[in-house]
DNA sequence: GGCCAGGTGTACC
DNA sequence: GGTACACATGGC
């Protein structure tokens, strides 16, 4: 099996519905609740009902991406080499789109647990029910944008939303109505599917971004995030005080033709090997 | 209790 | 062009 670290790439903050229990993972994938485990160094899949579709899990892991010439393409400097070293198994997803904007409209000013227990009230409040395993839960699927569309913003609150509400509903609305059609962006430029992003309210270019890499595999998008700023500021800017258009114009060219792939790494280091707060 | 969280929109200058 | 602040909610 190719290099594959399931808690970095389920569980580090690209999608917010797997749940690691007694030593896998389970999580949902469309309408299909599957549980995920290394066996012998081999991915074990565990569905409900039927044999589950390997290829959707394979390109939904990124396990069609080839990771070692991935890291060739890197450039040749010791903090992106320490962040790779660190937790060579991190993949990027290719999440289903809509899962995954309507995750991050959510994600602004909350931490990542908290944007995983909105994540659980929507999809248990607004999502059907799946087949699941014996004697837990059933689980449930994601709400469809039309789905979402149709719940009074009130109820969405109750879901502790806050702010962010008013903005997914909008976005349910417009994806619902096929004003904004998804599938279409996959057909377009980057800089074009981006602009059809932030189009919506409560969707900046970090969040755009964050869909871009998550869903799409755009490897041009390079969300930045608090976290992120640390990681450039501390290890590539060190003693200095860049400003946010220096780090901008600097990750668009320093990290090469797989650059999404670079921030999810120094992503994941700055948050697992630097646990003081971002300043 | 104060500060922060995978930000964005708006109101200022 | 920038900069400051509000926006809901919960963890620490």
């Amino acid at each position: 099996m190719p290099l594959l670290d399931l808690e970095a790439t389920l569980d580090g903050g690209q999608a917010f519905r797997w749940r690691g229990i007694d030593g896998g993972w389970e999580g949902v994938l469309g309408d299909r609740w599957v549980r995920l485990r290394t066996e012998a160094g081999n991915l074990v899949a565990e569905t409900a009902t039927d044999p589950g579709d390997g290829a959707r899990l394979r390109h939904y892991l990124g396990l069609d991406d080839d990771l070692e010439a991935i890291v060739r393409t890197f450039p040749d400097d010791p903090p992106l080499m320490a962040a790779v070293r660190a937790c060579p198994g991190l993949r990027l997803l290719r999440q289903d789109p809509w899962e995954c904007l309507a995750s991050f409209i959510l994600s602004s000013t909350k931490q990542i647990v908290q944007i995983q227990q909105c994540v659980a009230l929507l999809c248990d409040a607004f999502g059907n029910i799946i087949p699941g395993p014996a004697n837990a839960p059933s689980p449930r699927t994601f709400p469809t944008a039309t789905q979402l569309a149709s719940v009074p913003e009130s109820q969405l609150r109750e879901c502790k939303l806050g702010f962010r509400a008013r903005y997914l509903s909008a976005a349910a609305q417009e994806v619902g109505a096929g004003r904004l059609d998804l599938e279409a962006l996959r057909g377009m430029s980057t800089t074009e599917a981006r602009d059809q992003l932030t189009g919506l309210p409560g969707v900046g270019p970090k969040i755009a971004n964050c869909v871009l890499l998550f869903a799409y595999g755009r490897q041009d998008a390079f969300p930045v995030d608090v976290w992120v700023l640390r990681a450039l500021r501390e290890l590539y800017f060190p003693r200095r005080r860049p400003k946010p258009r220096t780090l901008l114009r600097f990750t668009e060219t320093h990290f090469g033709p797989n650059a999404g792939y670079a921030q999810q790494y120094l992503f994941h280091f700055i948050r697992n090997h630097r646990p003081t707060k971002p300043s």
